[in-house]
RNA sequence: GGGCGAUUAGCUCAGUUGGUUUAGAGCAUCUGCCUUACAAGCAGAGGGUCGGGAGUUCGAGUCUCUCAUCGCCCACCA
């Protein structure tokens, strides 16, 4: 036999990917006869690598799509990549800087062809990765946000929100990042908690004796002060308001002003207003009209109008302003502080609050639909509690901020005459025609980039051709009518507000539609210590070993099995090892699978391969249960998958493939098979197979490459086609027999008790073969008679009797089950004072139950109250646990 | 400050609308097995006052309130 006891996944995994991509198993079909099913795959960074945020991700979304495709359904899955503005500019930056050049060397066009370079040499790498992990998405139709037809959707899509004055420009406090000199949106800051000082300093009055005391943080921003503001309410300085007081050190004298913003309880009650470098000042400035002056240069250091100050780093002229103001005098009080600073998401470098020029997109108009649609159930999020995240950021929306002082990204398609006239154009005719100028004067581009997500959120769209290759429009094309919205979008909730929420509001503005039916937010990965596992951190093992070591669908299965909905999970790491020790329940059972279908190999080459004939072959009671069970699996995974319970349904499957088939059904196959002809059993082992290759359907969705080498092993297959071209097997209620269900579970009843009487017993071997005699009604004797080389060899017994007369001169052990009483002829090799003290504690604790029920069932409340059938289940413990008792004693009574 | 989620065996987690004797599983532990598909396996065993308290109910791991601890998100008063 050809088939090695282990699955050689390492070149199978390889060779079965490659095989289907070559014979187009994950084409797109389009066809017209099926119904539609797509999912709308989260494009990952053209900088990124594989991390077990993917590996989770991208396994939902694989399991749905192939789960799907084998249901028949006309599935489409189209894979992409985002261009990732500011990390990708960055890597080549500092590419560059190991050539000891800078981007403004290059100039503009040159650097971005350079980055062009560095997308085709080094790009996409994760593209590849998540082939290794075996997702089945059409790579034919891989979108890059920077391709003509997304780059175009970019442009259509803010001249329309230009046009209709959803898209403004606006000198506002942003959040800049001094080390990539560009501004942020607010979802990219972080605040983080930090130890600081907070600083009053002495603001002298015109009569230079007295002086106002001001708390500030930020020392070095004195300079750009502008006024202080106390309450008005508050009477320790209502009487002051108007009088000016002098900056420390700088000397220039500002106006006391009267503001509500001012909190008398917090510090001395006075605020130094500095418009230019706080959100806060910058509004109170706006309500007052005052000036705003900024001290600050975008790499984060001082400018001119610091004075001695100018060019130090913004820390470090902190540092020598707090000592200045100490020698003068100035300081009145240094106090330990602790606050909340914004940090870069991506970076991790502190951000500064920044006035300057930007475009915004106004937020509110777009948010109201956006908010509705999922308030009113058009879009489910699982889990649901996510929908409270997204109202809050919904009613509390604020302008975002799209405009980047980067290269690399959708230049903003708005151009301005010299006179600072502009509008927002396709090209310069274009906005020469809507500016109505002629073809002389001369026109500038935007020189800013747009926020990369601004092309992300228009993804539920690009991704189905709203824009042709040439880059034109083409809204009514074929994939869009029939495939959008999306039926899943499987992403983490850390992108709800900067993705998820916005695509809602694209799709909604620009199509009428909504970008997805279902989102299914997934779990966060963490390592033993509950830390998120992460790139940052360094304490994430690289997925691509993980694979190396237990297999892609090890690691595709033990990450379902381990990943309940809206629980994060928690993975002990060994990062000297690169490896993540749980994925062993996948291995395991990804070597249970194989072993059972190298054991069906063995008997199929063992008797002959006949193809299965129902009309000859008289199906046993093993072989009803195990279709019964069968379809009882196949209902309950449909239930759970409908729910999005992907770790129930791939407990469904471990334990019907383990317990149930494994353990049960190809025991008893063994069994039977000895007492069989060679006819019968071909059609057995035929039969088995049948079921088997159900379930590496079955299985397929979460294990796709261990089931596609067994599903060829097994059935002879040629290597063109593939089991994911198959149809899933549908439950057939008539086929779910109880009856059978409930006689099989007597047997497997009587293999427990026995085997946990034997192993019990001092003296006795466990694998000591010893007879039996079962004491049971007349229907399930015939139901034991018929199958009793079963029980003899799942009992492990020598012989076993059937409603034999008790016989009283060997000694026997004896175990009361449900409806059968089992006694175990052990002879004198047993302890008898032993299993005397074990049937009296038996009795005791049935006796103890007993005396509960009993009280439950004297409470009048109980029985007039409760359901009837709760009251008559009481009842008939109450009575089988008597019967029990009552033959305990008389085989305890036996011993004396 | 506001919101969300968690707390069940040594560890990681199940536990469906309250009602099945003894609250389940995997891992780990202990005992015994190389039984001819699988030692990445098989059989058996031990281990839990379901975070604390109160309440509703005939009946609470499950519902309500409260407290505690942990995690996450949002806001950001110098």
């Amino acid at each position: 036999m050809n088939f090695d006891k282990n699955f050689d996944f390492a070149k199978k995994e390889e060779n079965w990917y490659n095989n289907w991509q070559e014979n187009g198993i994950f084409k797109t079909e389009m066809n017209p006869d099926k119904t539609p099913y797509s999912i709308l795959m989260p494009p990952p960074n053209v900088t990124g690598m594989l991390h077990f945020g993917h590996v989770l991700n991208h396994t939902l979304q694989d399991l749905f799509i192939r789960r799907m495709r084998m249901q028949g359904k006309d599935v489409v899955w189209f894979p992409g990549m985002d261009h990732a503005g500011i990390a990708t500019q960055t890597k080549v930056e500092q590419k560059l800087k190991e050539e000891g050049k800078t981007r403004y060397d290059l100039g503009r066009d040159e650097f971005i062809e350079r980055v062009w370079d560095w997308k085709d040499e080094y790009g996409g790498i994760i593209l590849e990765q998540l082939k290794r992990l075996g997702v089945s998405c059409d790579w034919d139709k891989t979108l890059f946000t920077m391709d003509e037809s997304a780059s175009k959707a970019v442009e259509h899509s803010f001249i329309k929100l230009y046009d209709e004055g959803l898209i403004y420009k606006g000198k506002r406090i942003i959040n800049w990042s001094p080390v990539s000199q560009t501004a942020l949106s607010d979802e990219e800051v972080e605040f983080k908690e930090v130890h600081e000082k907070l600083y009053t300093l002495r603001y002298y009055f015109e009569d230079g004796d007295n002086y106002l005391k001001v708390a500030t943080v930020r020392p070095e921003t004195i300079f750009g002060d502008i006024a202080v503001a106390v309450n008005p309410n508050d009477k320790r300085y209502k009487k002051l308001i108007g009088q000016k007081v002098s900056v420390p050190i700088v000397g220039r004298k500002i106006e006391i002003i009267a503001d509500n913003y001012a909190d008398p309880e917090f510090g001395t009650g006075c605020v130094k207003i500095t418009p230019a470098h706080d959100p806060n000042d910058f509004e109170i400035g706006q309500r007052h009209n005052l000036e705003s002056i900024n001290t600050i240069n975008p790499d984060g250091s001082m400018n001119e109008l610091a004075g001695d100050y100018k060019d130090l780093d913004r820390f470090e002229a902190r540092k020598r302003i707090v000592k200045d103001l100490e020698n003068n005098e100035l300081m009145e009080i240094v106090e330990d502080y602790t606050h909340n600073v914004g940090f870069s998401q991506r970076g991790g470098e502190p951000i500064e609050p920044y006035l300057s020029d930007q475009w915004f997109v106004k937020m509110k108009p777009l948010a109201e639909d956006a908010l509705k649609i999922v308030q009113d159930g058009e879009i489910n999020f699982y889990p649901n509690h996510w929908v409270k995240t997204y109202e809050h950021w919904m009613n509390n929306i604020r302008d975002w901020c799209i405009s980047r002082q980067l290269w690399w990204g959708h230049r903003i398609p708005v151009y301005y005459t010299e006179d600072g006239k502009h509008t927002a154009a396709k090209n310069e005719t274009e906005a020469r025609q809507k500016l109505g100028i002629d073809e002389n004067v001369s026109l500038k581009q935007d020189e800013d980039v747009l926020d990369t997500w601004f092309s992300s959120w228009l993804w539920p769209m690009t991704t189905m051709n709203w824009f042709d290759d040439e880059g034109n429009i083409t809204p009514d094309n074929e994939t869009l009518q029939r495939f959008l919205p999306s039926d899943l979008l499987v992403t983490g909730p850390d992108i709800i507000f900067f993705w998820v929420a916005r695509m809602v509001m694209a799709t909604n503005y620009f199509k009428q539609e909504i970008p997805f039916k279902n989102v299914y937010f997934t779990s966060l990965i963490r390592d033993g210590q509950g830390r998120k596992l992460s790139k940052s951190l360094g304490n994430s093992p690289d997925p691509l070993n993980v694979m190396d070591k237990y297999g892609a669908d090890a690691v595709r299965f033990t990450i379902l099995y381990l990943a309940p909905l809206g629980q994060d999970v928690r993975m002990e790491v060994d990062l000297e090892a690169q490896d993540i020790p749980s994925m062993e329940v996948g291995r395991n059972f990804a070597n249970k699978v194989w072993n059972a279908g190298r054991f069906l190999k063995m008997k199929q080459e063992e008797f002959g391969k006949v193809e299965y004939d129902n009309s000859t072959y008289s199906k046993t009671l093993a072989d009803k249960w195990i279709e019964s069970k069968l379809h009882k699996s196949i209902n309950a995974i449909n239930d759970h998958l409908d729910n999005f319970k992907v770790t129930e349904y791939s407990k469904t499957l471990y334990d019907f493939i383990w317990s149930d088939f494994c353990d049960w059904y190809i025991e008893c196959l063994k069994i039977e098979s000895y007492d069989n002809t060679e006819e019968e059993n071909q059609q057995k082992v035929a039969f088995g197979i049948g079921i088997f290759n159900e379930v590496l359907k079955l299985l397929h969705p979460v294990m796709p490459f261990i089931t596609e080498e067994l599903w060829h092993l097994l059935n002879n297959h040629s290597d063109d086609i593939s089991i994911s071209q198959e149809q899933l097997l549908q439950s057939t209620e008539s086929l779910i027999n109880e009856k059978v269900v409930e006689d099989f579970n007597k047997i497997i009843n009587l293999s427990e008790t026995s085997r946990s009487l034997k192993s019990n017993l001092n003296g006795i071997s466990p694998t000591q073969k010893l007879p039996i005699n079962i004491k049971t009604n007349e229907a399930n004797a015939t139901l034991f008679e018929s199958n009793v080389s079963i029980i003899t060899s799942v009992t492990g017994s020598l012989n076993v009797g059937i409603n034999e007369p008790f016989n009283e001169t060997i000694i026997s052990v004896t175990s009361i089950t449900n409806f059968a009483e089992v006694n175990l002829y052990v002879g004198d090799a047993i302890d008898i004072e032993q299993e005397k003290d074990r049937l009296q504690k038996e009795i005791d604790r049935l006796e103890g139950q007993v005396k509960g029920i009993s009280k439950k069932l004297s409470n009048e409340r109980f029985v007039d109250n409760a359901p009837e059938d709760v009251v008559s289940r009481e009842k008939k413990k109450l009575s089988d646990m008597s019967t029990k008792i009552d033959q305990l004693k008389e085989s305890l009574n036996s011993f004396k």
